[in-house]
DNA sequence: TTAGGGTTAGGGTTAGGGTTATTGCCGGTGCCGATCT
């Protein structure tokens, strides 16, 4: 290892000259087999973090990713860049290509991959043959923030370490405060990571709190800036529906170019929207939560929430979405009266009641009585159960941990241990709500905040901040008029002929 | 016109066919140190 130079390396697999501050250290510590959680902003890049030590190490390099977009996007861009070696394993691909894929696996130095295929024990398997040297986890706050009820594979990362005889461990995260770092620490069941934490806060980001009426008076509001301000704009929901109608509502009253953005829509027309939002085809863009993971659009201007985020974290990652370029940006957040249940109904709908825990345990004892598997497809399974996906899914989870569970098989009856283990799983229901409650919460606190909204932002999340370059926030004198962004230049709608408004549909730049 | 009811995000995965996983040997390559010119 001493006899390598990492600059000479970095430059050789990705020309670039030098290090970007934390890069360094994060890469000197994997390859000396240190396991290492990095917090670094986004932009920084961290990829380059687990990809340099991919191409150095002998053995191959795992990185776990939430996103299929995102693993595609990291294979396009090292192939761009000649390096071919490397692979993201999906249901995109037929079964034929993941044969073949899996047959060559031995070839490739980085493979991409979702918590969830890596439960497969075929997956495992394979991995284990060829021999992993380093296992990454990206994104690593989905471990805190999705793990616990939306997407539990992230909570059985560490049975996969083990399994792969340990590898170092290597988890990134963009925003991650310290209670997070601690479930991703002890989520991976490695107490003893090495930290390289960087402040993620941003100097250029003014925080703006209105308090209004109602649902007019956003709209209103958001009509009037995108009037004003010719930037791009992200706008936040919580409801799929409102971001729909908001976003025709803004196409008829503004000349501003407006799309919709969520989960429940067709991937090919998510890309879509996504790659005009980038090209700059859009002007902004009404989404829910699902829209920004892994979008590096510079020069976003202005973030408005229409809605509350259930927490403060995820408030500092959309807003933090703004002004990568480091110019001025605001983040609006439109608050009315009565705007907090719309979040707690979503919590509540997250987690199965007492009485659903019981139906379950119910169920669960019938077919164990008559010798029955669980039905094979999750429709079936929420039918036979009653409860919501996302229930059911936590309570799986819950289940296997109990050893009630294992591969669609109830495998123990006991009364004693039901017993337990119902009243571990109410319990743990319980804690998670009071848990999501108080996040709630805090965000609340923040919005009636009267002192400085960045300070009281930043607290709890990292030791210091860099005081606003521009001006700080609405309680620290912010006012609109005063607000100068850089603005789009063109400015003025083209009219096109007819072949061009076909080329323009059919993405072909027509500059 | 008003009161009141309903309001609800986030992503991955998906079958069925014929060859699996492991070990040893052989040949080629790169690195390092010793030796020779």
């Amino acid at each position: 290892m001493s006899t390598i130079n990492l600059e000479k390396e970095l430059d050789t697999y990705f020309g670039y000259q030098a290090f970007r501050p934390g890069q360094r250290e994060i890469i000197e510590d994997a390859m000396l087999g240190n396991d290492v959680l990095g917090v670094l902003p986004t932009g920084s890049g961290k990829s380059i973090c687990y990809q340099l030590p991919a191409m150095l190490l002998k053995g191959v390099t795992v990185v776990v990713s939430p996103l299929i977009s995102l693993m595609m996007d990291q294979v396009k861009q090292l192939k761009a860049i000649n390096i071919k070696d490397v692979v993201a394993i999906n249901s995109f691909m037929n079964t034929k290509e993941r044969r073949e894929i899996w047959n060559t696996i031995h070839r490739y130095k980085l493979i991409y991959i979702s918590p969830e295929l890596l439960q497969r024990p075929d997956v495992q398997r394979k991995l284990k043959h060829v021999g992993v040297d380093l296992f990454v986890v990206d994104e690593a706050h989905c471990i805190s923030q999705w793990g616990h009820e939306f997407r539990p594979d992230y909570l059985k990362l560490k049975k996969i370490i083990t399994f792969l005889d340990h590898p170092t461990v290597l988890a990134l995260s963009a925003t991650a405060t310290t209670n997070v770092q601690q479930d991703i620490l002890s989520y991976l069941n490695k107490p003893n990571m090495k930290k390289h934490i960087y402040p993620v806060d941003k100097p250029n980001i003014t925080f703006n709190v209105e308090h209004l009426s109602g649902d007019k008076e956003k709209q209103e509001k958001i009509v009037s800036l995108l009037k004003a301000y010719y930037v791009p704009t992200i706008i936040y929901f919580s409801s799929r529906l409102e971001a729909e109608n908001i976003s025709a509502l803004l196409s008829l009253q503004t000349d501003r170019r407006v799309a919709f953005y969520h989960g429940g829509m067709e991937s090919q027309d998510r890309i879509i929207i996504q790659q005009q939002f980038m090209n700059g085809q859009l002007d902004a863009i009404c989404c829910t939560s699902a829209f920004g993971m892994g979008i590096n659009k510079k020069d976003l201007r202005l973030i408005i929430h229409y809605h509350l985020t259930p927490q403060l974290e995820a408030y500092i990652q959309e807003v933090g979405r703004a002004g990568r370029d480091n110019k001025s940006s605001v983040g609006l957040l439109l608050f009315s009266e009565g705007d907090i249940f719309l979040p707690k109904n979503i919590i509540k709908g997250e987690l199965p009641t007492k009485n659903e825990i019981t139906t379950v345990f119910r169920q669960l004892k019938t077919m164990y009585d008559q010798g029955q598997s669980l039905p094979t497809t999750d429709q079936e399974k929420l039918a036979v159960f009653q409860v919501s996906e996302s229930k059911w899914r936590f309570l799986q989870y819950q289940f296997e941990k109990h050893d009630i569970l294992k591969e669609n098989n109830v495998i123990i009856y006991d009364s004693q241990l039901w017993k337990e283990a119902f009243l571990a799983i109410s319990n743990r229901c319980e804690e998670r709500l009071i848990k999501k409650d108080k996040q709630l919460q805090s965000v609340i606190n923040w919005i009636y905040h009267t002192g400085c909204l960045r300070k009281k932002l930043y607290q709890d999340f990292q030791p210091s901040y860099t005081e606003a370059v521009d001006q700080c926030c609405s309680n620290c004198g912010f006012s609109w008029s005063d607000w100068q962004p850089e603005q789009l230049t063109h400015k003025i709608e083209k009219t096109y002929s007819w072949e061009e408004k076909l080329k323009k549909l059919l993405l072909v730049d027509v500059q």
